[in-house]
DNA sequence: AAAACATTTCGATAATTATCAAACTATCAG
DNA sequence: CTGATAGTTTGATAATTATCGAAATGTTTT
């Protein structure tokens, strides 16, 4: 993960509005983890809780998919978000520098 | 911490110069930790290795300190930057929501 | 005090961004 | 197909931002 993709993260997470996108993402995988039981985040109810029309969900939704957050998936009519562990884990570690690495012990 | 202050702590990592910024200073930290040993990371050093000019530079890090992502101290001429623990903690704990917390048992 | 050095402030500019309204596309229910 | 619903695309605009050069400020050395 080069800078430029790192600050591409930060940035999207840089915005108050994306943040909580990002956060409803957060929280709705802590409760069901699972490949498949993931519900995701439903674009709909981000539409409906955000001061924000869908049009700019819309654009904020796709600088996280760009940044490498979130994925989203269609169910029907519906859009899901969906989180990405591996990018999750790395923004994490960024702020751990070295905190001696678990070494498969 | 509010969504404003943490989306406002990421906007300043979403730049990748001052990420780059903050990455000295956090590597600076765990290389001498300690609240006197911390020697900090040289505003002069920073000026010298990016390739952007001394005013852009003490525009960067007025950001990362108004995020209160570092503070700084001055020393004769010279500026150091210092990571700011507690904020660390509060970004890399963003990431890792509910990991049910040490609960005291 | 004068010179040299490290950093800041000011003023300007080009680039990016957040947001909206209107029109469009896609999916589902009759 | 028609109508409704969910989301996207387009085009515009106001606001923010990254950067620079020039001038200014504060610090050390002589």
């Amino acid at each position: 993960m080069t800078d430029e993709q790192l600050a591409q993260a930060f940035a999207a997470l840089g915005n108050a509005n994306r943040l909580k996108i990002f956060r409803s993402v957060l929280e709705q995988t802590s409760r069901d983890i699972g490949p498949d039981e993931d519900a995701g985040c439903l674009i709909y109810d981000v539409i409906n809780k955000l001061d924000i029309g869908a049009p700019t969900v819309s654009h904020h939704v796709k600088i996280l998919e760009r940044a490498g957050l979130i994925s989203v998936t269609r169910n029907g009519r519906f859009l899901s978000c969906h989180l990405k562990p591996e990018t999750r884990q790395r923004l994490s570690d960024f702020f751990n520098p070295d905190k001696d690495l678990p070494s498969s012990g």
